[in-house]
RNA sequence: GGGCGUGUAGUUCAGUUGGCUAGAACGUUCGGAUCACACCCGAGAGGUCACAGGUUCGAGUCCUGUCACGCCCACCA
């Protein structure tokens, strides 16, 4: 082994790198992005991960192609902003920090320390454990512009907010009224209606008797919320509904209350559905809210806020659970015979996407935001202005925009961005400032978070000012995000960006598909089936996940993982790191190469290499330029791994071209970068590119002139990939014939008319210890293990197992016969040679020719076995 | 109820405007410590392209229908 070798380890340790590398970029300040620069622009922002978050797979995938994005970009020649940041995740982290406090002891209820001192207990969380995920980013490798790290309640970020709103409020845009909304009992806060996740539920459904006043008469209602009807204000039939349609106007008895309620009529009640009565429940039931407000009904409160039933429910209920009290009221019903019927019934229920606890519709006072900007939002869509990757979710997208209901924003939770409202009597004011005089309160409510985050493309570039970072990296270029959030996020940011910049934020947005395990399911803390991405790091570096996971991630399909996947990626850098220490065992054994600059100084495996290089040029960019991740990786492995190792490196160890692989390998250490940073980087500086990869010109296709002149044309290599099925001949005959690896054995070639065998020294040596020698009229004297090929016959004088040689020949026959037998009839096939394609026919008469010839040979070396 | 997506080797996936013997990786079988790499090398086996019709000289690919799985949207109690 020579010296320089010895001096590399042999496995590719990413430990020895990642850090060290990372360290020096940052120092160097190569991620900051320079607004000052000429370079044109490229720009993204992070959809930012909640303050509280740890790294999760979902975040590898997505962050991932985000840097390959960034990174060659800069070697595209580009200024680069990868602008990054947290959110504070209004709901999520005040549960973590009171749920923290709890199992401290601290508190029992965030109450007990009131608004103030809470929200210094959540800011010193944050400072403390916040932001880990920040620096799990940077372990993957994230090129972001650190010196632009944001977060949504940082003091410009948050004036942003305010001033959004109170813009809207006095455009008239915001308002607050007394609504139905979906209220979180769990975390005793509104909801949007996104929040409320619908999940099918086994439930039931209870015929309940309501009897009328003073009578023995009785209609029946079903429900599937029996605990609802001691808030019960009428039952209501469909008016056309000839069974009851006499009844409308009697008066029943709202049973366990004992309270006069009427029938009424109203056209929303569906005469087929159970019993065709129904009872309205006007302050717990969506549906009922509104027939309430047409017939003009009181609205009587007895499930709280708490999600308990209240005063008002009756003694017997009062301060139940209200599940608990479901099964009161059905227990009462029972005894007292009012209880007809209980039927299984699986329907819908809506779940709070936080807190998981089913969502109760409730009435209360809110603050409502009717979206600006829809038409043009929806069209930028449509009309391709912003293109979604892919293709696809422009129709879910446009369909919600075009069933937009207006946003409620208001929060009944303290961490967040507090309502700039305030009141004094029946005055109310709107501002970014407390209003001058006494008496006046704010309101306690917070914003939605993601009213602060549908501001990110601009808030966090220094709007309102339109200048420097905001001027030259605004709109930004791509954005990758999940398509969970199309709505949440996506299309209001489109909405925002056009109302504050008067310009979409972003013109691509590429939709990543969801990690799921094995097995399909969605990954999750609870179900314990999702590995943590740091241990994956460490096991496998950094740059084997991220092309592990790039190799198996299709264009918006989901992605099943295994951890099998990060062996591929890890061991494909294992297989790089190794091909560098080859290539520099030959340095150090011929130093005084110099690269040839006439065409017969390239071998045939040097034009063969350069000619797939170029090829692998043209495809990896192209793959990239449509977002095709997985093709790009897919590429560069089949070349790295087939092309340049298995044929180049191994054709190397005859005779090296120094030049030539060195020229190679640049190129792939640069066409990698992007999805393996830190080896890529480890490689470069060791090879002598230089100073950082990262900002190393992107590789161009070589132009049609220099192929030409080294003499890689489509006509040599046809040439040079006919000895490279020969080499594969070859093998399989040592293989047949089970001769020992070691052995040396002597191979005749007998090429086919046309075929000349003219670069057979230069392949020699990858068919294992042998001699060999092309000879036209070569007859074998007896048996020998021969193969025919495409281009000619291949025979291993020697020993032979007559048996064996049958049986390949046999089989060999069979498959010729098989595919002989198709072309045959295709070409009998009158209707086949008058309409097909001239190319398609001649292509099969070619076929059938070389197929024949073939069959013929085949046929008089199995006649000659006996 | 409406919309979208997916069914191809044991597994995960490629498969361009219809046209060479439907490919790859992992797994599996056989052989191998050869001086870049055993995280490796060489050679093989393995497929009724979910099903049924249709268009076509020709269908994994286009059309219609069926089945299965997944996701999104929708206030029938």
């Amino acid at each position: 082994m020579s010296a320089v070798a010895s001096e590399i380890p042999k496995a590719y340790d990413p430990k020895q790198v990642e850090e060290k590398w990372y360290a020096e970029w940052l120092e160097k300040g190569y991620f900051a992005a320079n607004p000052a620069s000429q370079k044109p622009p490229y720009s993204i922002v992070i959809p930012p991960p909640n303050v509280t978050g740890v790294l999760t797979m979902g975040h590898v995938l997505n962050n991932t192609l985000q840097d390959i994005l960034a990174r060659r970009k800069r070697m595209q020649g580009y200024v680069v902003l990868w602008l990054p940041g947290t959110d504070h995740a209004g709901i999520a982290t005040q549960a973590v920090v009171e749920k923290t406090l709890k199992k401290q002891g601290a508190i029992r209820h965030r109450d007990d320390l009131g608004r103030e001192k809470f929200l210094e207990k959540v800011w010193e969380w944050k400072e403390k454990h916040g932001g880990i995920i920040i620096q799990q980013l940077k372990k993957l490798g994230c090129s972001c512009d650190w010196t632009r790290e944001r977060f949504t309640m940082d003091e410009a970020y948050s004036l942003c907010v305010l001033q959004v709103f109170v813009d809207l409020y006095k455009k008239g845009l915001i308002y607050r009224g007394k609504r139905m909304v979906n209220w979180d009992p769990a975390a005793r806060t509104a909801l949007s209606d996104e929040e409320v996740i619908m999940t099918e539920t086994q439930g039931h459904l209870w015929h309940i008797k309501y009897p009328f006043v003073g009578s023995e008469e009785f209609v029946v209602v079903a429900t599937t919320r029996p605990e609802t009807m001691l808030g019960d204000e009428a039952v209501a039939v469909n008016p056309d509904d000839p069974r009851y349609r006499q009844l409308v106007g009697k008066k029943l008895l709202l049973p366990l209350r004992n309270k006069e309620i009427p029938v009424i009529a109203d056209a929303a009640v569906d005469p087929k559905f159970g019993t065709g009565c129904v009872k309205v429940t006007p302050a717990h039931d969506v549906a009922d809210y509104e027939m309430a407000v047409r017939h003009n009904l009181p609205f009587t409160m007895v499930i709280g806020p708490d999600g308990k039933m209240t005063e008002a429910a009756g003694d017997d209920y009062d301060g139940l659970d209200r599940l608990e009290c479901r099964e009161a009221v059905v227990e009462d019903l029972k005894e007292q015979g009012l209880l007809l019927k209980v039927e299984d019934y699986t329907h819908n229920v809506g779940h709070s996407e936080r807190t998981h606890v089913p969502i109760e519709p409730y009435l209360s006072e809110q603050w409502f935001l009717k979206y600006p900007q829809v038409p043009r939002s929806t069209e930028a869509v449509e009309k391709g202005e912003i293109a979604f990757y892919p293709e696809r979710w422009t129709k879910t997208y446009t369909h919600w925009m075009h069933n937009l209901r207006d946003w409620c924003i208001s929060r009944q939770l303290w961490w967040g961005h507090r309502i700039p409202v305030w009141y004094r009597g029946d005055e109310v004011y709107c501002g970014l400032d407390a209003p001058k005089g006494t008496g006046w309160t704010q309101d306690p409510d917070v914003l939605d978070t993601w009213f602060s985050s549908w501001l990110w493309p601009f808030a966090t570039m220094g709007w309102p000012e339109k200048t420097g970072t905001l001027k030259k990296f605004y709109p930004t270029t791509d954005l990758v995000t999940g398509p969970d959030i199309i709505f949440f996020w996506v299309a209001r940011m489109i909405m925002a960006g056009y109302e504050y910049m008067d310009e979409k934020p972003f013109s691509n947005v590429y939709f990543t598909g969801i990690i799921r395990d094995a097995i399909g399911r969605k990954m999750s803390k609870s179900l314990g089936n999702s590995p943590d991405p740091l241990d994956l790091i460490a096991k496998y570096g950094a740059d084997g996940l991220r092309f592990g996971l790039m190799l198996i991630a299709p264009q918006g399909q989901d992605i099943l993982f295994d951890e099998k996947r990060c062996e591929v990626g890890r061991n494909f850098m294992n297989k790089l790191w190794n091909a560098a220490r080859f290539i520099q065992m030959q340095r150090s054994q011929h130093s005084d190469a110099q690269a040839p600059k006439h065409s017969g100084a390239y071998s045939a495996h040097d034009l063969k290499i350069l000619f797939e290089m170029n090829d692998a040029i043209v495809k990896v960019s192209a793959a990239l330029d449509a977002y095709k991740f997985n093709e790009a990786a897919k590429e560069l492995y089949d070349f790295v791994w087939g092309d340049f190792c298995d044929w180049y490196i191994e054709a190397s160890k005859v005779s090296a071209n120094i030049a030539v692989l060195d020229e190679v390998f640049n190129t792939i250490l640069r066409l990698l970068h992007p999805f393996a940073p830190f080896i890529t980087e480890e490689l470069w500086r060791d090879m002598g590119g230089g100073d950082t990869i990262q900002f190393a010109d992107w590789p161009q296709p070589q132009d049609q002139a220099r192929l030409d002149q080294i003499g890689a044309t489509r006509e040599t290599l046809r040439i040079i990939d006919t000895h490279y099925q020969l080499v594969s001949a070859a093998r399989k005959l040592r293989n047949d014939e089970n001769v020992d690896p070691r052995t040396k054995v002597e191979f005749v070639f007998v090429p086919k008319a046309g075929f000349n065998f003219v670069y057979i020294n230069d392949v020699a040596h990858l068919m294992g210890p042998c001699e060999v020698r092309g000879e036209s009229a070569y007859q074998p004297e007896r048996p020998t293990p021969s193969l025919v090929t495409d281009v000619g016959t291949i025979f291993m004088v020697g020993g032979v197992d007559v048996e064996v040689q049958r049986q390949r020949l046999t089989k060999q026959l069979a498959d010729i016969d098989k595919q002989l037998t198709a072309t045959d009839a295709k070409l009998a096939n009158e209707n086949f040679v008058a309409k097909a394609a001239p190319i398609a026919v001649q292509r099969e008469r070619d076929k059938q020719q070389q197929l024949q010839e073939q069959r013929d040979k085949v046929q008089a070396l199995l006649k000659a076995l006996g």
